[in-house]
DNA sequence: TCTGGGGTCCTAGGACCC
DNA sequence: TCTGGGGTCCTAGGACCC
């Protein structure tokens, strides 16, 4: 049995445990550089406000109805989440963290144990995680519970829509399970997107109910093969997936981004070679604190894509490489990837947005890879050199603890900098509308009079 | 003027291996 | 006449998720 709990509008949310009085009124969170809506209260949905509006054609709407508008504030609301999940771990036996507002819970074998504590039921369980998630965090949130991870975001959406639930639905029977299925539109189960939902109405079948009676071999052909096949079991109730393991609570990552809209656009090769390098730096310290090693490495860079005459997919380039040897080493990856921008890079060209990706992710220490004249390009090493920590790596520690201590980006390459003078580097983004790090900086703790 | 930033999984084809 | 069988790795692309 799973269950699914789903923070309510969540950076929202975030953002009123610190300002109470943006409770009751539409509030709306903006995207980096504060392009889009990515977070809406219930005020706001209920004015026609979209997921992805973006700012500027909203902005007079937002206006007339007085919606709060912020920036985004991740520092906030990774905060925000780790607490959320921390307490779903120390409450189930197991917890997936599936997004930042999300997690699959293992509730297999709690019905009968609960039979004799609380309630009796998973019902009951669900509600108290839900109250203690809010008495804790101050986060609201919806609970789906059921016998497979699709059933249990389904219920999650019908406890969210339907406020009489109470917040928490669970499809304990075949009977209620089928009732459910017939509540969602096909466009809304989990693993239907918008080709897939288009494609499915045109072949008549416009519920949930209606996909979960299709025939194996048709899920196969029309929902992209096996994937298919596997959501229309799980729609009958069928499991065809187990918790992803997640020990600890923490997300253990098969690729790492970074990647960002810059402030304006960039034409000048050192600006932009700045950026990447800043990045790079960003996604090899999300790395290093993975504790794993990067064996390919890839650089993209991109024009307006809403540029007229672009066409799609035609605004960005990439290149990609695989490193002689992994490493987590900033100054490596930075130097590979000036290399990467350069076979790219187009003179005249206007580019927006740059990013960098870490992939073939591995742990380091016994299976790796050495160089075969030893250590990495960046600081050879003998070539009779035990398997031990890579070159750099206590100089890496040091950078990190340093960050970590006394701020991000306390110390960083010099090529990340941007060109000599003050002023917020070019490349940053619009946040005009930041709220400040309640949780994390001890200058934003609120005080309380 | 202005349009996010992360991720996942699967398929298919080609090159290459023994 | 006849032309194996079993793999891996890489890339590109497509779909999906929050």
């Amino acid at each position: 049995m799973f269950g699914l709990v789903d923070c309510n509008n969540f950076y929202v949310s975030c953002e009123r445990v610190f300002q109470p009085r943006l409770e009751g009124r539409p509030v709306v969170v903006l995207s980096n550089n504060d392009g889009c809506i990515i977070s809406r209260s219930q005020e706001a949905k209920a004015l026609g406000l979209k997921m992805g509006d973006p700012y500027f054609q909203v902005k007079g709407l937002l206006r007339q109805h007085g919606v709060a508008v912020l920036s985004s504030n991740y520092t906030l609301y990774g905060d925000m989440s780790r607490r959320v999940m921390h307490y779903l771990g120390q409450t189930v036996p197991g917890v997936e963290v599936y997004s930042i507002d999300e997690a699959f819970l293992d509730l297999g074998g709690l019905e009968a144990h609960l039979g004799r504590h609380i309630g009796g039921s998973l019902t009951a369980f669900a509600g108290r995680i839900r109250a203690d998630v809010k008495r804790r965090t101050g986060i609201p949130t919806c609970v789906g519970v059921a016998p497979t991870k699709t059933l249990a975001k389904l219920a999650n959406r019908l406890a969210k829509q339907d406020a009489a639930l109470g917040g928490v639905l669970h499809l304990d029977s075949d009977e209620r399970r089928r009732w459910a299925l017939g509540q969602v539109a096909v466009g809304d189960v989990w693993g239907v997107g918008r080709q897939y939902a288009q494609k499915l109405t045109a072949a008549g079948i416009d519920s949930a109910a209606d996909l979960s009676r299709v025939s194996e071999a048709w899920a196969r052909k029309q929902l992209g093969g096996v994937v298919g096949a596997r959501l229309v079991r799980e729609l009958q109730g069928y499991p065809c997936a187990g918790l992803g393991s997640s020990e600890d609570g923490s997300l253990r990552r098969q690729s790492l981004t970074c990647s960002r809209t810059f402030g304006r656009p960039l034409r000048e090769r050192a600006l932009v070679a700045g950026a990447v390098t800043s990045f790079v730096a960003r996604a090899a310290e999300k790395l290093r604190r993975q504790g794993e090693l990067a064996h390919v490495l890839t650089v993209f860079i991109s024009q307006n894509r809403f540029a007229p005459g672009a066409e799609p997919g035609g605004h960005s380039r990439s290149a990609v490489l695989t490193l002689p040897v992994p490493t987590s080493d900033t100054r490596e990856l930075a130097a590979r990837a000036g290399q990467l921008l350069g076979r790219i890079w187009e003179e005249g060209a206007v580019y927006v947005k740059a990013g960098v990706v870490l992939a073939g992710l591995e742990p380091p220490g016994r299976g790796q890879q050495l160089g075969l004249f030893g250590g990495g390009p960046a600081a050879p090493a003998p070539v009779a050199a035990p398997v031990g920590p890579a070159p750099g790596a206590a100089l890496m520690a040091v950078l990190d603890g340093l960050n970590e201590r006394f701020g991000r980006g306390t110390v960083q390459l010099a090529a990340a900098l941007g060109p000599a003078g003050s002023g917020p580097v070019p490349w940053q983004g619009q946040a005009a509308w930041r709220t400040p790090a309640y949780t994390t900086r001890l200058e934003d703790l609120l005080i309380v009079k």
